[in-house]
DNA sequence: TTTCCATTGACATAGCTTGGACAGATATAC
DNA sequence: GTATATCTGTCCAAGCTATGTCAATGGAAA
């Protein structure tokens, strides 16, 4: 059964559009690469189309890593693609040699032992200063990334092993949710920005996903209406629909009860206008991906990806 | 009761209108799809109206995915639904895959651009709000070096070049200013922090530089008492010894009258205790240098050079 | 009547293909 | 060093198909 799906996998066509998605080469990248050094023959179908196939664009997304390595296209295209998976390989090896140090900023790491150690102590004072400090510091994206995320994973490791109490889990979401909401907020507003509703369905208490979201948003430019955590479809819909936003973005973290969070959801689309987008986003919506993709529900796995679905609209007018 | 519902829901048979609303799809499309392709056989009731199924409201969502994702819909609206969904599901994953190096902070020189014009137009609050959003996007020490001083830079050279009038020139070192204190004042200050006292010496009205300095103190830990620009030296002899500061930071930015600039950080040395250390910095600083250094003056070409130095001191105790 | 839906045919445009051209970067020759 | 040639990503025009949308007409039910 699995051998029969992979023999039907294998001679799964993709169309040019899907393929330049994959591999992040423009379609007349694409067609330029094959026309001038033959890099790939996709067979065509009846109307003339290329179909590529897996091994295609497995084999294109290493001559794209070849040539962002400085090798030309032309020296590598006619390769073997065992040959190009080798020259990539070692082509990584030799920056990772020459790249390590420089940059990782040690104070990342350090503001991460601090604020976790003034978490285990329960000093709420101390914890706040480390972060805003580290905020300002860092600025959010490199906040996020260095410290928040960090943090929240040591947290969670340390929490699932039995080495912490609830009441210092919570207080680290506390406050690093409530200074994430603060620099979201200190965003100033944009007259002819575009509105993101961010909000979390009823279910799930999880709202720091959410702030996250709210922040990264309110740095690509938009106007952010965050409403946190456990809200019912219909509040949020009415909200949506009341301030006009162009876009809700939730944050799912929770899926004990699939059906319930599933539930909501759809109830959320039906509620809003068909031309409102709706992203879910975070570890929940990942393992619902299919069925919410199903129900004109946009999946992005993580924050940078959502911002860059929230790019391409804004582009997209 | 649940039971109840999902029985009625499973064998439900939706009107198109419904189906149209879940799936995101046009009644015109749903129409079309499945008269050229074939791509669901709802049932029909007496008059003739189609039937959706729950199967089929999910097959038209997988669908409404699959060319999302790039695909022609009528290469995949023969396919059975599994298939759809694995492809789907293939979308989704690679897209997952090619989007983590992403997240990148916005672009600086754009948002040097976008300040520059709106300095030129005069729009205080614009710029404004520009400026903050970066420096909260970035943080200070990237802000500082890829925006702030781009930003001056080109004021300067464009009112060099007789293109850029003072008001405009006065607007971006105002705001500027004001961000960066409101910055440096945003840090926390802790209790056991050595302090650091920054100002400009009477004659020099560049606030733009101590502001700098004060910021890049407050980032290395200090506690800093900012006194802003065109101070006596006896003023701030006599507040670095009641504040019990340990160290002087001089901006000096203004040359032209080099002996008063030199008798002023001479009377502030011969004011201020032996072992509390006075620095300089600023293009001034650098083309006094030898004369400062004679007098027991620290000179520091750079913010990056101050930094260090400051660090040096810290570490030394 | 009004509203929702079905059918049919037409239409506009979005997306793909081919062939060619162009400009900036890079390499090679002088 | 300069000048010339090559490489390579991007863009354009024209033709074609696939596909979303619209308009007109008519039936059935509230």
């Amino acid at each position: 059964m699995k051998a029969f799906a992979d023999a039907v996998e294998s001679e799964s066509h993709q169309p040019i559009a899907v393929v330049s998605e994959r591999t992040g080469l423009s379609q007349d990248v694409l067609r330029a690469w094959e026309r001038r050094y033959g890099a790939v023959r996709p067979a065509r179908d009846a109307s003339g189309q290329r179909q590529y196939t897996d091994a295609d664009i497995r084999r294109l997304g290493l001559l794209h890593a070849a040539t962002r390595a400085g090798r030309s296209i032309g020296s590598v295209a006619a390769l073997p693609t065992d040959r190009i998976a080798s020259l990539v390989e070692g082509d990584l090896a030799a920056r990772e040699r020459s790249a390590p140090p420089a940059m990782e900023s040690p104070d990342s790491s350090e503001t991460v032992d601090e604020a976790f150690a003034q978490s285990r102590a329960l000093d709420a004072s101390a914890l706040d200063g480390t972060l805003r400090r580290a905020v300002t510091a860092l600025g959010v994206t490199a906040f996020i990334e260095t410290v928040a995320a960090p943090l929240l994973r040591r947290v969670g490791d340390e929490w699932h092993a039995g080495r912490l109490a609830p009441p210092q889990e919570h207080l680290v979401s506390s406050v690093l949710h409530d200074i994430i909401v603060a620099t979201m907020r200190a965003f100033p507003q944009r007259n002819g920005a575009p509105k993101v509703l961010v909000a979390t369905p009823a279910g799930d208490r999880h709202a720091i996903g959410a702030a996250l979201v709210g922040a990264a948003s309110a740095l690509e430019g938009w106007n952010v209406l965050y409403l946190g955590a456990d809200l019912p479809a219909a509040d949020i819909a009415d909200a949506a629909k009341t301030a006009g936003v162009r876009i809700v973005a939730l944050s799912i973290v929770y899926t004990e009860d699939r059906a319930r969070v599933l539930g909501e959801v759809r109830a959320l689309r039906s509620r809003l206008p068909a031309n409102m987008v709706l992203i879910a986003g975070g570890a929940g919506a990942t393992s619902l991906a299919t069925e919410l993709a199903a129900m004109d529900v946009r999946v992005e796995s993580s924050v940078s990806g959502l911002v860059a679905e929230l790019r391409r609209l804004r582009r997209a007018g």
